[in-house]
DNA sequence: CGCATTTGACCCGCGC
DNA sequence: GCGCGGGTCAAATGCG
Protein backbone atom coordinates (compact mmCIF):
# COMPACT_ATOMS: atom_id res chain seq x y z
CA UNK A 1 0.00 0.00 0.00
CA UNK A 2 2.13 3.06 -1.57
CA UNK A 3 -0.67 5.53 -1.63
CA UNK A 4 -3.41 4.50 0.22
CA UNK A 5 -5.48 8.02 -1.09
CA UNK A 6 -8.52 8.97 -1.74
CA UNK A 7 -9.32 12.01 -3.50
CA UNK A 8 -11.62 14.75 -1.92
CA UNK A 9 -11.00 17.19 -3.95
CA UNK A 10 -13.96 17.92 -6.12
CA UNK A 11 -12.87 18.27 -9.66
CA UNK A 12 -15.43 20.60 -10.67
CA UNK A 13 -14.31 22.50 -13.72
CA UNK A 14 -17.43 24.48 -13.96
CA UNK A 15 -17.82 27.90 -15.43
CA UNK A 16 -19.65 29.53 -12.78
CA UNK A 17 -23.21 30.84 -12.13
CA UNK A 18 -24.47 32.74 -8.92
CA UNK A 19 -27.70 30.19 -8.67
CA UNK A 20 -24.58 27.39 -8.92
CA UNK A 21 -22.24 29.11 -6.63
CA UNK A 22 -24.51 29.22 -4.12
CA UNK A 23 -25.52 25.47 -4.50
CA UNK A 24 -21.29 24.77 -4.48
CA UNK A 25 -21.35 26.68 -1.22
CA UNK A 26 -23.64 24.66 0.22
CA UNK A 27 -22.48 21.40 -1.34
CA UNK A 28 -19.34 22.18 0.19
CA UNK A 29 -20.71 23.14 3.45
CA UNK A 30 -22.34 19.50 3.51
CA UNK A 31 -19.63 17.53 2.27
CA UNK A 32 -17.29 19.35 5.23
CA UNK A 33 -20.29 18.46 7.91
CA UNK A 34 -20.07 14.49 6.61
CA UNK A 35 -16.09 14.57 6.04
CA UNK A 36 -16.36 15.78 10.32
CA UNK A 37 -18.90 13.31 11.14
CA UNK A 38 -16.61 10.80 9.41
CA UNK A 39 -13.47 12.03 11.51
CA UNK A 40 -15.61 11.40 14.63
CA UNK A 41 -16.80 8.57 13.86
CA UNK A 42 -12.75 7.20 12.71
CA UNK A 43 -11.55 8.42 16.27
CA UNK A 44 -14.00 6.40 17.67
CA UNK A 45 -12.78 3.52 16.50
CA UNK A 46 -9.54 3.85 17.28
CA UNK A 47 -10.62 4.27 20.76
CA UNK A 48 -12.44 1.68 21.11
CA UNK A 49 -10.00 -0.30 19.64
CA UNK A 50 -7.48 0.47 21.78
CA UNK A 51 -9.66 0.79 24.53
CA UNK A 52 -10.59 -3.63 23.62
CA UNK A 53 -6.68 -4.06 23.57
CA UNK A 54 -5.98 -2.77 26.49
CA UNK A 55 -8.76 -5.23 28.36
CA UNK A 56 -7.75 -7.73 26.28
CA UNK A 57 -4.00 -7.36 27.92
CA UNK A 58 -5.60 -7.26 31.50
CA UNK A 59 -7.38 -10.29 30.96
CA UNK A 60 -4.46 -12.32 29.69
CA UNK A 61 -2.50 -10.97 32.41
CA UNK A 62 -5.37 -11.82 34.98
CA UNK A 63 -5.16 -15.70 33.64
CA UNK A 64 -1.47 -15.95 34.01
CA UNK A 65 -1.56 -14.78 37.56
CA UNK A 66 -4.53 -16.97 38.12
CA UNK A 67 -2.75 -20.51 37.07
CA UNK A 68 1.25 -20.34 38.29
CA UNK A 69 1.61 -23.78 37.39
CA UNK A 70 2.44 -22.85 33.97
CA UNK A 71 6.08 -22.70 33.09
CA UNK A 72 8.15 -19.53 32.76
CA UNK A 73 8.95 -20.01 29.14
CA UNK A 74 5.65 -20.85 28.49
CA UNK A 75 4.33 -18.33 30.36
CA UNK A 76 6.42 -15.91 27.90
CA UNK A 77 5.12 -17.59 24.77
CA UNK A 78 1.82 -16.49 26.01
CA UNK A 79 2.53 -12.98 26.85
CA UNK A 80 3.74 -12.44 23.67
CA UNK A 81 0.82 -13.52 21.82
CA UNK A 82 -1.14 -11.39 24.11
CA UNK A 83 0.86 -8.68 23.28
CA UNK A 84 0.86 -9.75 19.73
CA UNK A 85 -2.24 -10.36 18.52
CA UNK A 86 -3.98 -10.39 14.97
CA UNK A 87 -7.38 -11.40 14.07
CA UNK A 88 -7.80 -12.67 10.75
CA UNK A 89 -10.86 -13.83 9.37
CA UNK A 90 -10.88 -15.61 5.90
CA UNK A 91 -9.37 -13.63 3.17
CA UNK A 92 -11.20 -11.07 4.30
CA UNK A 93 -9.62 -10.04 7.32
CA UNK A 94 -10.06 -7.70 10.21
CA UNK A 95 -6.72 -7.76 11.90
CA UNK A 96 -5.21 -6.01 14.79
CA UNK A 97 -1.76 -6.23 15.24
CA UNK A 98 1.38 -4.78 17.24
CA UNK A 99 5.31 -5.67 17.23
CA UNK A 100 7.60 -5.90 20.29
CA UNK A 101 10.80 -5.68 21.19
CA UNK A 102 10.66 -9.40 23.36
CA UNK A 103 13.78 -9.50 25.24
CA UNK A 104 12.32 -12.28 27.21
CA UNK A 105 11.19 -14.38 24.67
CA UNK A 106 10.69 -17.98 24.08
CA UNK A 107 13.64 -17.88 21.44
CA UNK A 108 16.29 -17.96 24.38
CA UNK A 109 18.84 -20.41 21.93
CA UNK A 110 18.41 -17.36 19.30
CA UNK A 111 19.46 -14.28 21.51
CA UNK A 112 21.81 -13.32 18.66
CA UNK A 113 18.76 -13.06 16.19
CA UNK A 114 16.76 -11.68 18.93
CA UNK A 115 19.73 -8.82 19.11
CA UNK A 116 19.38 -8.60 15.28
CA UNK A 117 16.10 -8.82 14.32
CA UNK A 118 13.75 -8.06 17.34
CA UNK A 119 10.37 -8.04 16.23
CA UNK A 120 8.02 -10.82 16.89
CA UNK A 121 4.57 -10.95 16.12
CA UNK A 122 1.37 -13.77 16.38
CA UNK A 123 -1.41 -13.73 14.19
CA UNK A 124 -4.36 -15.62 14.35
CA UNK A 125 -6.02 -16.73 11.79
CA UNK A 126 -9.71 -17.93 10.88
CA UNK A 127 -9.80 -21.03 8.16
CA UNK A 128 -12.62 -22.88 7.60
CA UNK A 129 -13.02 -26.23 8.74
CA UNK A 130 -12.12 -28.51 6.02
CA UNK A 131 -8.80 -26.66 4.92
CA UNK A 132 -6.20 -29.01 6.50
CA UNK A 133 -3.03 -26.34 4.75
CA UNK A 134 -0.91 -24.70 7.03
CA UNK A 135 -0.21 -21.54 4.58
CA UNK A 136 -0.85 -18.03 5.89
CA UNK A 137 -1.67 -15.83 3.20
CA UNK A 138 0.43 -13.01 4.26
CA UNK A 139 1.81 -10.77 1.51
CA UNK A 140 4.86 -12.56 1.55
CA UNK A 141 6.47 -15.61 0.09
CA UNK A 142 7.53 -18.58 2.27
CA UNK A 143 9.47 -21.50 1.43
CA UNK A 144 8.83 -24.44 4.06
CA UNK A 145 11.95 -25.72 5.67
CA UNK A 146 10.31 -28.07 8.00
CA UNK A 147 7.57 -29.16 10.05
CA UNK A 148 7.16 -30.79 13.65
CA UNK A 149 4.52 -32.15 16.34
CA UNK A 150 4.96 -30.20 19.48
CA UNK A 151 4.31 -31.73 22.83
CA UNK A 152 1.62 -29.68 23.63
CA UNK A 153 -0.14 -29.47 20.15
CA UNK A 154 -1.40 -32.55 18.40
CA UNK A 155 -1.04 -30.73 15.03
CA UNK A 156 1.96 -30.36 13.48
CA UNK A 157 4.09 -27.08 13.66
CA UNK A 158 5.32 -26.03 10.40
CA UNK A 159 8.12 -23.45 10.39
CA UNK A 160 8.94 -20.90 7.63
CA UNK A 161 11.13 -18.90 6.02
CA UNK A 162 11.08 -16.06 3.74
CA UNK A 163 11.53 -16.87 0.41
CA UNK A 164 14.19 -13.85 -0.08
CA UNK A 165 16.36 -15.41 2.78
CA UNK A 166 19.05 -15.18 3.48
CA UNK A 167 18.42 -11.50 2.28
CA UNK A 168 15.63 -11.42 4.18
CA UNK A 169 16.01 -13.19 8.07
CA UNK A 170 12.43 -13.77 8.60
CA UNK A 171 10.90 -16.49 10.14
CA UNK A 172 7.66 -18.04 10.22
CA UNK A 173 5.54 -21.40 12.36
CA UNK A 174 2.19 -21.57 11.88
CA UNK A 175 0.34 -24.38 13.99
CA UNK A 176 -3.25 -24.74 14.58
CA UNK A 177 -4.91 -23.30 18.01
CA UNK A 178 -4.82 -26.33 20.70
CA UNK A 179 -8.83 -24.53 21.71
CA UNK A 180 -10.09 -24.40 18.07
CA UNK A 181 -8.04 -26.30 15.32
CA UNK A 182 -9.61 -23.83 12.64
CA UNK A 183 -7.39 -21.01 13.93
CA UNK A 184 -3.80 -21.34 12.52
CA UNK A 185 -1.38 -19.09 14.56
CA UNK A 186 1.38 -18.12 12.18
CA UNK A 187 4.33 -17.01 14.70
CA UNK A 188 6.71 -13.97 12.70
CA UNK A 189 10.53 -13.51 13.73
CA UNK A 190 11.89 -10.56 12.66
CA UNK A 191 11.12 -7.34 10.30
CA UNK A 192 11.22 -8.06 6.28
CA UNK A 193 13.63 -5.87 4.54
CA UNK A 194 11.67 -5.83 1.58
CA UNK A 195 8.14 -5.18 0.28
CA UNK A 196 5.30 -7.50 -0.64
CA UNK A 197 6.88 -8.90 -3.37
CA UNK A 198 4.09 -10.63 -4.12
CA UNK A 199 1.36 -8.15 -3.60
CA UNK A 200 0.75 -7.15 -6.94
CA UNK A 201 0.84 -10.19 -8.26
CA UNK A 202 -2.10 -11.23 -5.95
CA UNK A 203 -4.40 -8.48 -6.82
CA UNK A 204 -4.20 -9.94 -10.20
CA UNK A 205 -4.46 -13.57 -9.73
CA UNK A 206 -6.37 -12.96 -6.53
CA UNK A 207 -6.74 -16.25 -4.17
CA UNK A 208 -4.72 -19.23 -5.22
CA UNK A 209 -4.71 -21.84 -2.61
CA UNK A 210 -0.88 -22.91 -2.23
CA UNK A 211 1.94 -21.52 -0.87
CA UNK A 212 3.16 -19.14 -3.70
CA UNK A 213 -0.01 -17.38 -4.40
CA UNK A 214 0.11 -15.08 -1.60
CA UNK A 215 -3.30 -12.93 -1.04
CA UNK A 216 -3.16 -9.25 0.88
CA UNK A 217 -6.75 -8.60 1.00
CA UNK A 218 -6.05 -5.42 2.94
CA UNK A 219 -4.07 -3.76 0.46
CA UNK A 220 -6.32 -4.46 -2.21
CA UNK A 221 -9.10 -3.10 -0.46
CA UNK A 222 -7.82 0.20 -1.30
CA UNK A 223 -10.46 2.81 -1.01
CA UNK A 224 -10.75 4.81 -3.73
CA UNK A 225 -14.00 5.70 -5.00
CA UNK A 226 -14.39 7.14 -8.20
CA UNK A 227 -16.33 7.84 -11.03
CA UNK A 228 -15.66 8.30 -14.91
CA UNK A 229 -18.11 10.79 -15.01
CA UNK A 230 -17.95 12.60 -11.89
CA UNK A 231 -15.92 14.18 -9.13
CA UNK A 232 -13.27 11.81 -7.63
CA UNK A 233 -13.36 11.60 -3.93
CA UNK A 234 -9.81 11.04 -2.07
CA UNK A 235 -9.54 11.05 1.00
CA UNK A 236 -6.00 11.98 1.72
CA UNK A 237 -4.94 9.09 5.07
CA UNK A 238 -1.67 9.40 4.78
CA UNK A 239 -1.75 13.14 4.91
CA UNK A 240 -4.26 13.07 7.54
CA UNK A 241 -1.80 10.48 9.32
CA UNK A 242 -3.86 7.49 9.77
CA UNK A 243 -1.92 5.24 7.11
CA UNK A 244 1.62 6.02 7.98
CA UNK A 245 3.77 2.90 6.72
CA UNK A 246 2.00 -0.53 5.64
CA UNK A 247 4.62 -2.52 6.76
CA UNK A 248 5.05 -0.61 10.35
CA UNK A 249 1.52 -1.77 11.51
CA UNK A 250 -1.29 -3.48 10.30
CA UNK A 251 -3.83 -1.22 12.25
CA UNK A 252 -4.24 0.98 9.61
CA UNK A 253 -4.70 -0.97 7.14
CA UNK A 254 -7.67 -2.38 9.19
CA UNK A 255 -8.77 1.11 9.90
CA UNK A 256 -8.48 1.81 6.28
CA UNK A 257 -10.08 -1.06 5.41
CA UNK A 258 -13.06 -0.47 8.52
CA UNK A 259 -13.10 3.15 7.30
CA UNK A 260 -14.08 1.91 3.59
CA UNK A 261 -16.07 -0.47 5.02
CA UNK A 262 -17.88 2.59 6.65
CA UNK A 263 -17.80 4.46 4.06
CA UNK A 264 -19.52 2.19 1.53
CA UNK A 265 -22.28 1.00 4.15
CA UNK A 266 -23.34 4.43 5.16
CA UNK A 267 -26.48 5.59 3.33
CA UNK A 268 -25.26 9.12 3.72
CA UNK A 269 -22.10 9.08 2.03
CA UNK A 270 -23.95 7.17 -0.97
CA UNK A 271 -26.53 9.89 -1.03
CA UNK A 272 -23.87 12.46 -1.02
CA UNK A 273 -21.74 10.45 -3.94
CA UNK A 274 -24.84 10.25 -5.55
CA UNK A 275 -25.59 14.23 -5.32
CA UNK A 276 -21.76 14.48 -6.22
CA UNK A 277 -22.35 13.13 -9.75
CA UNK A 278 -25.64 14.15 -10.62
CA UNK A 279 -24.53 17.61 -9.74
CA UNK A 280 -21.17 16.81 -11.89
CA UNK A 281 -23.55 15.65 -14.73
CA UNK A 282 -26.21 18.81 -14.43
CA UNK A 283 -22.98 21.03 -14.74
CA UNK A 284 -21.74 19.46 -17.75
CA UNK A 285 -25.11 19.38 -19.27
CA UNK A 286 -25.55 23.46 -18.09
CA UNK A 287 -22.14 24.14 -20.30
CA UNK A 288 -22.85 22.46 -22.96
CA UNK A 289 -26.07 24.78 -23.16
CA UNK A 290 -23.47 27.44 -22.90
C1' DC B 1 15.68 -30.12 -15.01
C1' DG B 2 15.06 -26.91 -11.51
C1' DC B 3 12.62 -25.61 -7.67
C1' DA B 4 9.60 -26.35 -3.68
C1' DT B 5 7.94 -29.49 -0.24
C1' DT B 6 8.28 -33.46 2.78
C1' DT B 7 10.17 -35.88 6.44
C1' DG B 8 13.43 -38.33 9.25
C1' DA B 9 17.79 -37.33 11.39
C1' DC B 10 20.50 -34.42 13.87
C1' DC B 11 21.76 -30.48 16.92
C1' DC B 12 21.37 -27.86 20.93
C1' DG B 13 19.44 -25.78 25.05
C1' DC B 14 17.04 -26.59 29.20
C1' DG B 15 15.33 -28.95 33.26
C1' DC B 16 15.79 -32.58 36.43
C1' DG C 1 24.96 -36.41 32.69
C1' DC C 2 20.86 -37.61 30.53
C1' DG C 3 16.49 -37.24 28.45
C1' DC C 4 13.18 -34.33 26.33
C1' DG C 5 11.58 -31.17 23.14
C1' DG C 6 11.99 -27.42 19.83
C1' DG C 7 14.36 -25.95 15.78
C1' DT C 8 17.11 -26.86 11.62
C1' DC C 9 19.29 -29.58 8.02
C1' DA C 10 19.42 -32.14 4.00
C1' DA C 11 18.29 -36.12 1.14
C1' DA C 12 14.27 -37.84 -1.10
C1' DT C 13 10.31 -36.89 -3.58
C1' DG C 14 6.93 -34.44 -6.33
C1' DC C 15 5.52 -31.18 -9.65
C1' DG C 16 5.45 -27.94 -13.52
Amino acid sequence: MESTCVDTSLNLNVVPSLHMADNLVEELHRLNCENKRLTEKLTHLCESYQAMQKQLSKLMNTNFEQDPTQSRKRKADETESCINMFCVRGNINTECSSTINDEDSSFKRHKDNIITSPKFSKVLVKTEASNTSLYVMDGYQWRKYGQKVTRDNPSPRAYFRCSFAPRCPVKKKVQRSLEDPTILVATYEGEHNHGHERAELSMVSNQKDGPVGSVNVSSSATPIIGSTTGPTIRLDLVQSGLVESAQKSSIEKFLVQQMATSLTRDPNFTTALATAISGRILDQTSVAKW
